[in-house]
DNA sequence: CAGTCCTTGG
């Protein structure tokens, strides 16, 4: 018997003549959308005999199976319960639980009891979803038998066994096997498979931070599709190489290819973190001219390029014409206005989205306490961190900690930073400790800052910029033998910072400058230029700030290390390559020291 | 196989 639907309540459609026969009780379930429905029509299935009908069977299983209602144990007991599952329903039963979170591996077992003789044989449709299942389990074992029973039945050319198979070694962390499905492969050089098979295996590599082996792979690849492309872009965006990612989204123009509404909103966030706002324009112009449409994702990826280029009014204009329900367009504003030092703009427009009734995501409190934090508004950050947890009933992570913890510690207010940090509900990192020890220093604080140096060096014993911080700090005491004790153990290490770095885009192409760079083209131009506008500013008073540079060496070594910070050096670049009065737009990774700011 | 917003520090 097959189970029936237990609910004593239901209504069930009379048993007319629009669903006593087989075909129409096979159509309904199949657009059946409602678990109660379903149900129903099970049990008319079960009552006419219709059940017996192996289509109808099918459609039954698959509903419980992969259906969005679907529940597994329900499947598993319809499928034990067919007298001859055909292939179809032994694949549907193992997609089930391949796709599963309780048991993906189930569907490795259920595949070992259709190995048995007189049993439908494994088809193409079989075969990626055991690699899905072994893939998250990282059951590698498991996954190479059944790799060779795929290519002992012949699926050697089929692009879905071979994509699945390839997602489960790049994911198991085994780019050589990958790798040999495309070598060893029989797909055709041009086809659309192998395009897909090796854009796995890019992401593969990227996946195990190899990225220069995964750029390697794609310019050798000679079936790039936009997928390819726009995969690249993405990629280079996700670790930080935003320059990569805009030259690959030329190169891809001058290849020929046209750039999707995938690739302008890959794109736009790399735009926005390099403050490219002509060639963010040009994204937006480009939209236009080739009606892609501006929805609430694209919108969002341009409102937040507005707001990270600098071009706050632009960010609000554009925002006033983007559908408002999704969170994600409101946070990309709020965060744009936090970034601008517009806090009470911030909180302006958090309180026009709860009255438009747009539920707040974390995201969007991140922005609003960024907001507070940057501009000093203690009470208020304390109210809408408040807000979040018990009228949202939103869970606040790390972040949130972060935010509230750099806000109270650069009010001054470190000693209830510090009782924040030990009473919040999850493991401080490194981040809330960096946020407390530099605030440490500037509000001399030393009883804090010497606890908070602990706890840092413990979470981040081979973190460069936690080395730096804690020197610096150390330094601000005077202690100069902790100094030299930080700065010996990072040599010792070979711990190092990554660098300063800063880019302006000029007639659309990005230049990137880091310190004492030395690297363009132009090099003796833009030095000629800076020590042209020290010895201008020098006629007019300014006096090198060299406070943050926190080193016992001599001041005139002081001097020089910050006239080469890479803010000026791209500030001198534009200079020198653009007409007098154009305005120079200049981002860097970092904060823009003091001494940089002044000049 | 590709996509928007996300704390800090140097």
């Amino acid at each position: 018997m097959l189970p029936l639907a237990s609910s004593p309540t239901l209504t069930l459609p009379s048993l007319s003549s629009s669903c006593s026969s087989s075909s129409s009780t096979l159509l309904d379930l199949r657009n059946c959308k409602s678990f109660n429905y379903f149900r129903q029509l099970h049990a008319i299935a079960i009552k006419t005999g219709q059940i017996t009908d192996p289509l109808v069977a099918a459609e039954v299983l698959r509903f419980t199976a992969i259906s969005s209602g679907r529940d597994l144990s329900y499947a598993l007991q319809i499928f034990d319960e067919m007298p001859e599952p055909n292939i179809f329903s032994w694949n549907t039963i193992i997609r089930a639980f391949s796709e599963s979170d309780e048991a993906p591996l189930d569907a490795v077992r259920i595949y070992i009891r259709l190995l048995h003789n007189d049993l439908p044989k494994p088809n193409r449709y079989s075969y990626p979803s055991l690699f899905k299942a072994c893939a998250r389990n990282s059951a590698i074992k498991e996954g190479r038998q059944i790799h060779c029973h795929a290519m002992k039945l012949g699926f050697f050319k089929d692009g879905f066994v071979l994509t699945n198979l390839a997602r489960l070694y790049t994911l198991c962390g085994r780019m050589d096997d990958a790798r040999k499905l495309v070598t060893r492969s029989f797909l055709q050089p041009g086809s659309e498979a192998n395009a897909v098979l090796h854009n796995i295996l890019i992401d593969g590599y990227c996946g195990l931070g190899m990225i220069s082996n995964a750029r390697q792979l794609f310019d050798e690849m000679n079936c790039k599709s936009v997928i390819s492309w726009n995969g690249m872009i993405s990629r280079y965006t996700e670790v930080g190489l935003f320059k990569e990612a805009v030259d690959v989204f030329y190169v891809m123009q001058v290849d020929g290819v046209s750039p999707n509404y995938v690739t302008l909103v890959g794109v736009l966030p790399a735009i926005s973190r390099l403050g490219a706002l002509g060639l963010g324009k040009l994204v937006h112009a480009y939209a236009a001219k080739n009606e892609i449409e501006v929805d609430d994702v694209l919108g969002s990826a341009l409102v937040d390029m507005y707001g990270k280029c600098g071009s706050i009014e632009e960010a609000i204009h554009l925002f006033e014409a983007l559908p408002k329900e999704n969170p994600v367009t409101w946070s990309a504003l709020i965060g744009g206005l936090a970034l601008h030092g517009q806090a009470h703009d911030a909180i302006h427009y958090f309180h026009m989205m709860e009255q438009a009734g747009v539920i707040p995501s974390d995201v969007v409190f991140l922005g609003v306490l960024n907001a507070c934090s940057h501009a000093g508004l203690v009470d208020e950050g304390k109210v809408y961190f408040n807000r979040m947890v018990t009228i949202y009933g939103l869970k606040p992570r790390i972040e949130h900690y972060g935010c509230m913890v750099d806000m109270l510690s650069r009010a001054g207010f470190l000693e209830e930073a510090e009782e924040l940090v030990n009473n919040m509900s999850m493991k401080p990192d490194d981040v809330i400790y960096k946020a407390l020890l530099s605030a440490c220093r500037i509000h001399d604080k030393p009883e804090v800052g010497v606890r908070a140096a602990k706890h840092l060096l413990q979470l981040a014993p081979a973190a460069g910029d936690c080395h730096v911080l804690l020197s610096n700090f150390y330094a601000s005491l005077g202690d100069w033998e902790a100094v030299a004790e930080v700065r010996l153990r990072m040599k010792k290490l070979d711990i190092r910072k990554n660098p300063g770095c800063s880019w302006i885009a000029v007639d659309g192409r990005i230049n990137e400058f880091f310190v004492e760079d030395y690297s363009h083209p132009r090099t003796r131009e833009i030095h000629l230029m800076l020590e042209e506008m020290a010895g201008k500013l020098n006629e007019e008073g300014y006096v090198s700030d060299t406070t943050g540079v926190l080193l016992k060496i001599d001041e005139e070594e002081k001097d020089s290390m910050v006239l080469y910070h890479s803010e000026k050096i791209a500030v001198a670049f534009g200079l020198i390559s653009t007409k007098p009065g154009m305005p120079l737009r200049v981002i860097k990774n970092l904060r823009v020291c003091g001494d940089c700011h002044e000049f």
